[in-house]
DNA sequence: GCGTAAAAGTCGTATTTGTAACTAACAAGG
DNA sequence: CCTTGTTAGTTACAAATACGACTTTTACGC
């Protein structure tokens, strides 16, 4: 029987450790305001890097255009975001978030700050730096657009 | 606007990490043995800790219990797995690989340790260390049986 | 023993997600 | 202008998940 233990197997430890840290934010955001995982992704690309499309939305999150579909779908249906036609193309939607998402956004930015020092807190600096690191390589983020 | 980026919020970093290290493991399961992650999680705890019942496996893998009895029926279905009565106490089944069940999981096994290697190949061997150490920490592993 | 509670698993149903097909709008070549 | 191809986004349907209610069996208090 090999030793291999799952607790080193990447794939693993990283799915637990990502559903261990995110109960405590998703519990926030689905309580105060009935929203989905997505659909905070979504509101949170919006609100901290301005108007963009739900496509330009999915190649920097790395969601399938049809959960961005339907997370844009259910905050247009809460007057979080409003779409805008694009004169020069009709195929394109801009969205905007609305008075009330931003209020969202900004409270909901508060809290996850507060808890990803919580999160946080219990390394040194150093690893900070490396878990940050590691994990962004990991990722594989696109680069921002501007 | 707050400058708080999700790229450095762990629980965003974590899901990132654990979605794109995932797939191709996934895949192989999936097409060789048409298995779940689920499956392969239940599967995985037997043939690295011997026999034991669906409880143990939730409270070492911290799936829910229904994931795991759905889990079980499929993989008995397949013939990988076998129920065994505790006389002791009727509720109780323990669990057992049968012999493809076996051949399935050393198969795999082999290819998690492949696919760690190359996940864990573009780091240092000091940022490995730091890297499972804090994920270990954040996913709160239940300590092992024995 | 008897009633109540707790544990091990399963099942039913509502949500959520994934996959692929679809519509609509633009682009480019002839 | 037409065909062909590509892009943006939606919809339909199947697969998977979450959550609670349920059955069976054991444990506990009296």
């Amino acid at each position: 029987m090999s030793d291999f233990d799952l607790r080193t197997f990447l794939p693993y430890l990283l799915n637990q450790a990502a559903e261990e840290t995110s109960l405590r934010f998703s519990d926030v955001y689905r309580d105060r305001y009935g929203m989905l995982r997505t659909e905070w992704r979504v509101l949170f690309h919006l609100g901290r890097y301005g108007d963009m499309t739900a496509t330009e939305i999915g190649r920097l999150s790395r969601m399938h255009k049809t959960k961005i579909s339907r997370a844009v779908a259910a905050l247009e249906a809460k007057r979080f975001v409003a779409r805008g036609e694009d004169p020069g193309d009709r195929r394109r939607e801009t969205l905007t978030l609305l008075a009330p998402g931003r209020a969202a956004y900004d409270d909901l930015i508060g809290v996850a700050e507060l808890e990803n020092g919580r999160l946080l807190a219990g390394f040194s600096t150093g690893e900070r730096a490396v878990l940050i690191d590691c994990l962004s390589r990991l990722a594989r983020f696109e680069t921002l657009p501007d």
